[in-house]
DNA sequence: TTGACATATGTCTATATGAGTATACGATTC
DNA sequence: GAATCGTATACTCATATAGACATATGTCAA
């Protein structure tokens, strides 16, 4: 089998850094194709190609005005990445650090009470 | 140009979920890689295959013991996908429903002083 | 209606993939 | 040292990609 299609799922469709990029450029609001494709600075059929792959994943909506296409932003299908990276987030924060420490000795503690059982 | 390596970040690693899978069985501690094997139901070669890319990109770290080799989670290169997808997080959490008032309330404010002064 | 503009699609190429299968390799045990 | 275990690698296949380029499609203007 292959790798899978990029637009399986909202993480393959972002593991392209370009696809990133516009994403990070309609953040800012909608913007007719040609604006993205000056602002990132790539061939205009590459947008649109990148394009589409984001659209198929939800993450862009399109609405028609004249001979332009505004593509606009919808974060919603990026919920499933962030609500899985999030659990590792302990890895590099100290925010966790406490919490850690606490858990390591209630940890030590129960193993404590039961050599006392044995 | 054929889309990048797996191993060029932990966006792409990260995009095959067999590979999350097994970052989600190492969260819960060092194991070796017939652990891996029994808890994810895959065939062997393909689990090694798959702990290669995880090591390039510097998510997982081995240890040898014996004949075993025992993988152990590293999350700090998910660091990067968390500071990205979080930006995106007001556009499905209700977390920022009152500040998205808020900014509407100020901007509002902003236009009718613009008119005041024409 | 002719032409310019905005965007999408088709074709081609080089490349890398995930999975299956067979096998190699080092460590251990007998 | 022979057999076994735990793991990694090699080879094969079908498939999909990003990008370059050319062209199609639709909309507006002169």
């Amino acid at each position: 089998m292959a790798r899978a299609a990029t637009t399986t799922d909202a993480f393959n469709a972002v593991a392209e850094p370009r696809r990133r990029q516009i994403l990070d450029v309609l953040a800012a609001g909608e913007r007719p194709v040609n604006d993205l494709v000056a602002q990132l600075g790539l061939a205009q059929p590459l947008v649109s190609k990148h394009l589409r792959v984001l659209r198929q994943v939800g993450l862009v909506e399109v609405r028609e005005e004249g001979r332009q296409r505004l593509y606009r932003l919808n974060g919603h299908p990026l919920k499933p990445i962030h609500d899985w990276v999030k659990n590792y987030e302990r890895s590099w924060s100290q925010r966790f650090d406490r919490l850690d420490a606490v858990l390591a000795e209630l940890k030590e503690k129960e193993q404590a009470d039961e050599s006392r059982n044995e």
